[in-house]
DNA sequence: GCAAAATGCTTCAGTACTGAACTATTCAGG
DNA sequence: CCTGAATAGTTCAGTACTGAAGCATTTTGC
């Protein structure tokens, strides 16, 4: 069996599993490419759930969470923290809940809005995020390890302007409400 | 502004919302394309999924559910849905029970297996489903129309060598098990 | 400055999915 | 055949998130 042929039976074994396999035949090139995309983003994502959960028993929001506030030293409100991760501020709410019991984070005043807390990560939840995060950009490289490194180049410019369409188009629609 | 400074500066606003807002300037290749390709799949998707409800009523996995039947005229085992669809069996059991009442889908018994059931579409199931399928259509269309279609064809053939990695690496790693 | 609208956060009921336990049937090895 | 393991489906308690209502505060427009 050649090379390409190996690869179209692998190719067409991952096309019965996840979303791709909605796709048919007739389908325009932009279908086929989204189903694709969240195929595999769908598998993937499941299999760093599943070892955040069996490594640290953490979940994905929360590591999430945690990943932001590791890039705002000066903490982050929590409205900003529920744009950042697209989920609910009730949501947010309850994960701060569970963080601050836990050690992880604390909310503190905001100075200049009563209304609104600062979260930040404590020492602790600092120093146990970057372990982690170690940990999951291993995982994340040795799932890529495949591919290479121009394939990978050229995935994150073409999804760059991917977001860029979605930004003017979300952009426009707006304008008509 | 020139077109590149324009698109920069929407590609940072990108940046803000999502889980690339995770990724740093020191991160590796990989990983800065993962959190990229999180963010966008998971933007789409909401996306979709809003316009699902609002405008038929109707959940993502039961659009993704009544998908795979439709490619499957002959019906499918629920235990082979549940693979497809990537979620638990349990899971299939409810979606199913939804549409059943909704008479959208029929169960009926195995004739090889007095354990299993075939689900199928019914008539006014595949009906429904192939206008809603057209709608879809049309949604991700427009929102990958900004794309050329070189940049999609790329995409897809290098998400293709994505998934034929994943499957690989699944596959080893069973292997020492 | 003051009423009205908007914003930040919390609460809570409702929805969707998982994981594990259970029943019924099939398969595999002696 | 017969027994134990595997498989198809169901049930259910537990978990995670949403959307909407509500309270406190800030911003906006007159």
């Amino acid at each position: 069996m050649k090379r390409d042929d190996a690869s179209h039976a692998l190719l067409s074994v991952a096309q019965e599993l996840g979303h791709e396999s909605r796709a048919g035949r007739g389908d325009h090139a932009a279908l086929r490419l989204w189903l694709r995309m969240l195929a595999s983003t769908t598998q993937i994502e499941a299999e760093i759930r599943r070892r955040l959960r069996e490594r640290f028993g953490i979940s994905l929001a929360r590591f999430d969470f945690l990943a932001q506030l590791f890039r705002e030293p000066a903490g982050m409100k929590m409205r900003e923290l529920s744009r950042c991760l697209m989920v609910t501020g009730g949501n947010v709410t309850g994960l701060t809940d569970e963080l601050e019991r836990d050690g992880l984070v604390v909310r503190e005043a905001s100075p200049d809005d009563r209304r609104a807390w600062i979260v930040r990560l404590t020492p602790q939840g600092r120093s146990g995020f970057a372990a982690m995060a170690a940990e999951h950009e291993g995982w994340i490289l040795e799932m890529f390890a495949g591919l290479d490194p121009k394939t990978v180049q050229q995935l994150y410019a073409h999804l760059g302007a991917l977001r860029v369409q979605l930004v003017r188009n979300e952009a426009s629609s707006e304008e008509n409400a």
